[in-house]
DNA sequence: AACTATTAATAATC
DNA sequence: TGATTATTAATAGTT
């Protein structure tokens, strides 16, 4: 219906398809204004130019034609629709707010604020509730108590027992060390008397210094664990 | 475009309406698709036939179209997209979820349950609020005791003065029907007298019983109030 | 639903 | 942009 037939695709001529978005927009907002017209439809347009400018026709408001088509299609799937999402998501707002509120009051009143206006009844229920608590806390941490003090034995006690083995390893150790300082003393008279009778009267001085050394080390005094270790031993005492 | 011009206006016969509705209908859909093609615009549509059928063409999904539509709209007034109210109820609902979780927390912890994964120092931090929230408690009992106890005695005081006021009142009437009987006792003697003198030795039995019923109401045992009432005497009792 | 005479829309041009 | 016009596309009325 022009000078020539064209073909649909994007026209790559920019002032060219503007000039056709002008002409042809007007055509179909006309077109459609027609039809809702002639034939009682109801009919929404909107159109977006490639700009962003936004162009629209509605035969009655478009806001009316929108809640009409979301809710044509939401009758397949119910929980797609915005408005029932927003009731949903308000009475859930408020529910858990009531909810909060009436908790916050109760908790100040735990807290043993905002306690005026209360009966002398009300406030015994409290006090009851409070001393059962106070109860329960107490007991709760006794049982920690024992528990982390147990822990602890647990830990002495093994403790203990590498000392023990520690201890047998070193009381080894320096009956080895004693066994090995009579051999080197009885080497020493031996080595003195061969000297004496081969190399006339010469000392030996590194000998001697072995010696002293072997010596020191059976004289470390050892902290033998003769008790196994308590909590209070440790440091910790219940309160 | 047809064998003849038409004006533009609802189409009176009904097949003819529906037909020309099918007909440019179609027409106005190809039209809005070669609009979005050629001009490389975004275009939607929807069209309700007068029997509540729904016709749509949409370049890309209707739902973004729509949704840049209320966007594009609501540039002026932010505060009507259903969208964002989901988002700020949603929030909203959250925010106070969250709230109300933690608190119930904190809320069974106050109450001695749930106390499990708990160290000491939060445990006596736990025992250290409910010691003070009872002894707050306790406090405000006793300042309700004494409220009450200050009311009771207050009304016990005004039905300690209403009953001097009674027992006031009372004894003046006894008074005032001792003076009566007085006379009547004199007036009996008088008439005793004239009737023997007059009519020779009858008797007057009404007299005699208005004179009894006098007799009986000074009688009546008072219970005069001697003290203030207490608290204690009307059977409450400090527990 | 197909046909077609006619009008309406619009592409190219100015 | 806007007007003009040649041409195509749409469609009203008919079959």
């Amino acid at each position: 219906m022009g000078r020539g037939k064209i073909s649909i695709k994007r026209i790559d001529n920019t002032t060219s398809r503007q000039v056709t978005f002008s002409k042809r927009r007007t055509g179909l907002l006309k077109k459609a204004s027609e039809l809702s017209i002639l034939c009682d439809a109801e009919v929404g347009l909107v159109v977006f130019s490639c700009t962003g400018r936004l162009y629209e026709f509605s035969s009655t408001s478009m806001k009316a034609i929108i809640g009409r088509y979301v809710k044509s299609k939401e009758e397949n799937n119910p929980l797609l629709n915005p408005n029932s999402q927003v009731k949903f998501w308000q009475r859930e707002a408020e529910t858990s707010r009531q909810q909060l509120l009436n908790l916050q009051k109760t908790q100040r009143q735990m807290m043993g604020e905002d306690l005026s206006g209360l009966t002398v009844r009300d406030l015994q229920l409290i006090e009851n509730q409070l001393e059962s608590s106070l109860d329960s806390v107490r007991k709760t941490k006794g049982k920690v108590y024992t528990e982390e003090i147990q822990e602890i034995n647990k830990k002495g006690q093994l403790i203990h027992t590498d000392n023990i083995e520690l201890y047998k390893k070193i009381n080894l150790a320096c009956q080895e060390n004693m066994e090995l300082q009579k051999n080197i003393q009885l080497y020493e008279e031996h080595e003195a008397n061969d000297v004496r009778n081969v190399l006339n009267d010469s000392q030996h001085p590194y000998a001697f210094a072995i010696s002293n050394k072997a010596h020191e080390n059976t004289n470390l005094e050892l902290c033998q664990p003769n008790e196994k270790p308590t909590a209070a031993s440790l440091g910790f005492q219940l309160i």
